[in-house]
DNA sequence: TTTACTGTTCACCA
DNA sequence: GTGGTGAACAGTAA
C-alpha cells in the first residue's frame, strides 16, 4: 500500500508532532509484530526515551531516540500510524501503542499484520530490517540514469521487476512503477538489456517527477488520513494507468490492459508502451 | 463461497 | 549466478 511518497508524507506529518516528545511507556498489544528485539525488551528500551527526529529510507520510517537508538517501522501493505488523545477508542487491529508525555498516543494499527518494527541500539549494525540492502534513494545525487543503466543494462529481467527490486532503487512499489512505465512509454515486460540510453534517461526523470508529484498531492489528502478522520488515503483519480483496466488510455484512447509481471498486477497501454 | 490484494522473503525450478 | 513463479504472512472486500 504505502510506497515512498506515502512514507515521506507520513514522516513530514509526524515530524513536528513527535519531535521532543517523550515515550512514557509502550504497550505491545500483539508481540509478533516486533521483529527485533522481542516486544518486552523493545518496550523497556524505548521507555522514557525522547524522540529526536524522524527520517525515511525507501519505504522504512526511522525514528531516532535520545540514546542514539533508532526505531524502524515498515508499514508493508496495510499498516498505519495514528496520533490521538489516550481516551480515543482503539481502532481495530491496533497492535502497538506508544504513550507520550503530552497525554496523546502514537498507535500502530495494521489490518493484515504484515508491518514490522525493529529497534537498533546506537551503533548497532542493521542486519535485521532489510534496510541495509536498499539501493539509492530516488532523490539522492547518486541516483541517475547512468546508475540505472550500469546496474541493469546487461540484465535479462523485465523492467517492471527491476523497478520493484528495492536493491536497485529504494521506494518504488507496484502502483508508481506502473505509472513510471506508462509515462516513459515502456512495456512492463521489456527486458532491461534492451532499453536504450534515452529510455534510461526518461526513466530516471519520470521516477523523480512522479514520486515528487505524489508527495505533493499527498500533503493535503493524507492529513485527514493520518489524523484518523479518514479511513483511506488512496485517490486513484490522479493515477494515469494503475487500476484502470479496460478504461481508455488518457493519452491515446486505447484500452488499458492488465497482465501479471513479477507476480504482480501490471496495468499498461498496449498502444503507448512497447 | 471464492478470489484478489498496493510488500517482502523464501523455496524451487529452468 | 540470474530470473521467473508461487507460497506464505492475515484479513477484508468485491
Amino acid at each position: 500500500m504505502p510506497e515512498l511518497p506515502e512514507i515521506e508524507t507520513t514522516k513530514r506529518f509526524f515530524e513536528p508532532i513527535l519531535c521532543q516528545r517523550q515515550i512514557v511507556k509502550m504497550t505491545a498489544v500483539r508481540p509478533e509484530i516486533f521483529a527485533y528485539p522481542a516486544a518486552e525488551i523493545f518496550g523497556e528500551r524505548v521507555q522514557a526515551q525522547q524522540i529526536q527526529s524522524l527520517g525515511r529510507r525507501g519505504k522504512y520510517l526511522l525514528i531516532s531516540l535520545a540514546d542514539g537508538a533508532t526505531l524502524i517501522l515498515h508499514l508493508r501493505m496495510t499498516g498505519r500510524l495514528l496520533y490521538c488523545p489516550s481516551a480515543t477508542p482503539l481502532m481495530p487491529h491496533t497492535h502497538c501503542i506508544f504513550h507520550l508525555d503530552d497525554g496523546n498516543e502514537l498507535r500502530f494499527s495494521d489490518t493484515r499484520r504484515f508491518g514490522r518494527l525493529w529497534l537498533l541500539a546506537a551503533n548497532e549494525e542493521d542486519t535485521f530490517s532489510g534496510a541495509q540492502k536498499l539501493g539509492p534513494e530516488p532523490f539522492d545525487a547518486v541516483f541517475t540514469a547512468n546508475h540505472l543503466q550500469q546496474k541493469l543494462g546487461q540484465r535479462r529481467a523485465t523492467i517492471k521487476s527491476a523497478l520493484l527490486d528495492q536493491s536497485n532503487l529504494a521506494g518504488l512499489g507496484n502502483i508508481y512503477a506502473d505509472e513510471v512505465l506508462f509515462q516513459t512509454g515502456i512495456h512492463p515486460q521489456c527486458p532491461t538489456g534492451e532499453l536504450q540510453e534515452e529510455q534510461w534517461l526518461a526513466l530516471a526523470t519520470a521516477i523523480q517527477e512522479i514520486l515528487s508529484q505524489a508527495i505533493e498531492d499527498n500533503q493535503s489528502r493524507m492529513q485527514d488520513y493520518l489524523a484518523g478522520s479518514s479511513g483511506k488515503y488512496n485517490d486513484n483519480q490522479r493515477l494515469n494507468v494503475y487500476g484502470r483496466e479496460k478504461l481508455e488510455c488518457k493519452s491515446c484512447g486505447a484500452e488499458i490492459q492488465r497482465i501479471q509481471v513479477a507476480g504482480r498486477s501490471s496495468f499498461f497501454c498496449p498502444a503507448c508502451q512497447c
